[in-house]
DNA sequence: ATTAAAATTTAGACAAATCTAAAAATTTGT
DNA sequence: ACAAATTTTTAGATTTGTCTAAATTTTAAT
């Protein structure tokens, strides 16, 4: 009838471990190491061996002594959930708050664990239902649904095309505060001019200014291929 | 240099706690009994004693065993900075979220335990600075200071006197929906007609329509004297 | 196929926050 | 003043989440 997400007590901690589980899940293959865990959360693996058998009795992942883990069915939903949380609340924060979107993470990290579903109904709603985050991330719906966008790494397209920037890899204040100083920031339209052999160094057009950037940076932005270069 | 109110880790528990014994401190007595914080936060006994020898040893209560407890200044700070923060909460789920004044408390008790300086200012700002929560009580500034407001339980004023209800004292959801249905609320300009000799109920006239209510209900009440009546 | 290295799990300890049951101190009633 | 009732504290146990150190299993290398 009505269905609930996890309404069923979870603490903090396992949230975090079912989240940590989800994005370590998506990129790679679909069994996610102890290690892995334990470096992301920088915690020990005991720990984390300790806390997957918990999740395990829960039914929230899938756990074969020594063979890596997974989120079930439930324990998905549950990642989804909290991510849409995290999300909706960064971009709150950006758009009501006049965060920056290098402040908002710390913040939604303790935001995204507050057990309300009519509070985060209505906060999507006073955003006016958004689709990303400020970071160019996708935004759950209620039911887990989201989009991945169709988007590539500015290091991976050829020269003399180009598109909007539409997300951010790397989403660490370093590397934000960095795009500010550069006057980098989502929506802008950025076309190829030239790559250097030696180093992979860019040259790009950002908006009718012409500058360069670094291979790394590159490797670190999504832009959407635009049709009309 | 910057004065910070408690950066230093306090657990969600210990800032129950301080804001209980803050609470209980202000109507009596300065002097908090066990049994009355462990009544109030539906625990045991024994488990606040050894919560207030935890809070002790931060400084944050004063504590003499079997004579009761006492917030100090930091302490006081501190539950000033927790309710600040509850208060803040509500307000913006009422007036951006569009809960009814029955539906915040419950998460405002989740919310006001984010740790974040930045996130409080700006909601004070996105807020307009408001003085009082969706209860009537004061929200305090960030230095904690607060004013209580001049008012008086509807119950004490004497026959044909009345002014503008700005406050309820139980702010339980029974008696918020109790008031909902009945059409009172804070702003509501209120006059005592007449008090039964019998069971001390009130006949009152709220905004120009007279309704009859119980001795309990008006004890519930604060109205703020106008001058003119 | 063994052995060495790496990853993972177990065993045992610890701090936070709670409980129950029993002991100690305080307050109250006569 | 002194026994009874009440309040408060202590002692010992439990759960959650973490740690270190040691044991086990898997993987990689020769
Ligand atoms: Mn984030
Ligand atoms: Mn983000
Ligand atoms: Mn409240
Ligand atoms: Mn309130």
């Amino acid at each position: 009838m009505y269905f609930c997400v996890n309404k069923y007590l979870m603490t903090r901690s396992e949230e975090n471990y079912i989240k940590t589980i989800f994005h370590l899940g998506r990129k790679g293959t679909q069994e996610v190491a102890t290690n892995a865990i334990a470096e992301l959360m920088e915690t020990k693996p005991s720990s984390v061996t300790d806390m997957i058998k918990r999740l395990s009795e829960k039914d929230l992942v899938n756990y074969k002594r020594y063979q890596g883990v997974s989120l079930t069915a439930l324990g998905n939903k549950t990642a989804l959930n909290i991510i849409r949380k995290h999300r909706l609340w960064e971009v709150f924060l950006v758009e009501k708050l006049d965060f920056s979107w290098d402040e908002v993470h710390e913040v939604a990290e303790q935001l995204e664990h507050i057990k309300s579903d009519k509070l985060i109904d209505s906060l999507d709603r006073l955003l006016a239902y958004p689709k990303f985050d400020p970071h160019g991330d996708p935004i759950p719906d209620k039911n887990g649904g989201f989009k991945e966008r169709d988007r590539e790494l500015l290091s991976e397209v050829p020269v003399n095309t180009g598109g909007v920037c539409v997300g951010v890899k790397d989403s660490s204040a370093t590397f934000l505060k960095f795009l500010d100083k550069n006057g980098i920031a989502l929506g802008n339209q950025i076309k190829v001019m030239e790559i250097e052999e030696f180093d992979g160094s860019l040259n790009i057009e950002i908006d009718g200014r012409k500058m360069q950037i670094s291979h790394v940076i590159a490797s670190n932005l999504y832009i959407k291929a635009s049709d009309e270069i």
